[in-house]
DNA sequence: CCAGTGACTGGCACTACGTGTCACTCGACT
DNA sequence: AGTCGAGTGACACGTAGTGCCAGTCACTGG
């Protein structure tokens, strides 16, 4: 029936979100999205390798934008800095997309098979911090220990601006980091 | 056949190691695993609730021995290095046990749907380390901050040890968090 | 000695995820 | 009109994981 499959494909991914609200992840099954998409089971695996991936869609822009922001920012910041600057501009993605962003970190922050893959998407997307930084001139051990460290800060405010939506993300980064100098400080 | 359960367990797990090595997680049925251990496939879920369980059996005892260090530490340390002593301590259970662990830990690596379970264990115990440093009076947020920081350096430190074995895991650890006071003089 | 109890197991049926394969439709291009 | 490729429907299949019931074994109290 469809024509373009970019369009099923949204269909998908709309689908799953509402059902997955609906009912919880476990009591969904892929027939079941495919059904509310109006595309055949087969179909859903075409366009998505597992039932968890559908949610996961947007990490490829994030991480291209994310390790873009790294590369362009300016010499002589420290590594901390430069990733405080990525995760800013990055994180208008995130506040534009709200409608999409708010139901999806809830369904994931309570769905351990969702959570299991989002962080696995963090961790690679993490590695790939590092080897920007790498390429930046950052040694080794350090660029990762940083790519580390800031994406605690990053996941950090991203949660609080969940759970507190009367603030900016950009608040909440600039609290996460601040709070990061305040380790270092004391600990 | 099998009289006590807990030997079941144990060669469940044994057979199941060899089995991921020999031919690789996604190449294992669980039928497998249970015929080398002698056992019905239907017992293999009776001791693990799924696949890649098996693999993080020590979890539980590690978690109480991190947090019981973390309780137990001295009153006026900074919480990373509470946490430096508390991996050293716990980093002697991978050490006495390198047999198991190195091959665990080289599987684990090479496997996506391990690694996935291994973040996910990952990110719980950090939760509970930074529960932990939260009652010793580390204010809240800088107390999650902390656990991440100090994990980021201890998964670090143990990678370097399986690499390079020739030092000891506490000489790594050391290494690993020397290079996050540097991190955070510089950045 | 024996009946009962509880932990562990074997075996069967079943649902759902995910893959391989083939044939079909539809639009684009020549 | 004919061809070509992308997207799709439909069917068969293997494997992970669950529910259920019956059977075995060690242990305990009478």
């Amino acid at each position: 029936m469809p024509r373009s499959g970019a369009e099923a494909r949204r269909r998908l991914q709309r689908a799953a979100l509402e059902l997955y609200q609906e009912r919880g992840f476990d009591q969904t099954t892929t027939a079941e999205i495919a059904a509310r998409a109006g595309v055949n089971e087969r179909t859903f695996f075409r366009h998505f390798p597992d039932k968890r991936e559908v949610l996961f869609d947007g990490e490829a822009d994030l991480r291209a934008a994310l390790t873009q922001e790294v590369a362009d920012a300016p010499e002589d910041l420290r590594p901390l800095d430069v990733l405080l600057r990525a995760f800013r501009k990055a994180g208008r993605i995130l506040e534009d997309n709200r409608p999409f962003s708010e139901p999806r970190l809830k369904i994931i922050a309570v769905t351990p098979a969702l959570r299991e893959r989002d962080l696995a998407k963090a961790a690679s997307l993490t590695e790939a911090l590092a080897e920007a930084l790498r390429q930046r001139g950052v040694p080794d051990r350090l660029a990762g220990l940083a790519a580390h460290t800031g994406w605690a800060a990053f996941h950090q405010a991203a949660q609080a601006w969940i759970d507190d939506p009367s603030q900016s993300l950009d608040a909440h980064l600039t609290q996460a980091f601040t709070d990061l100098r305040a380790l270092s400080a004391t600990g």
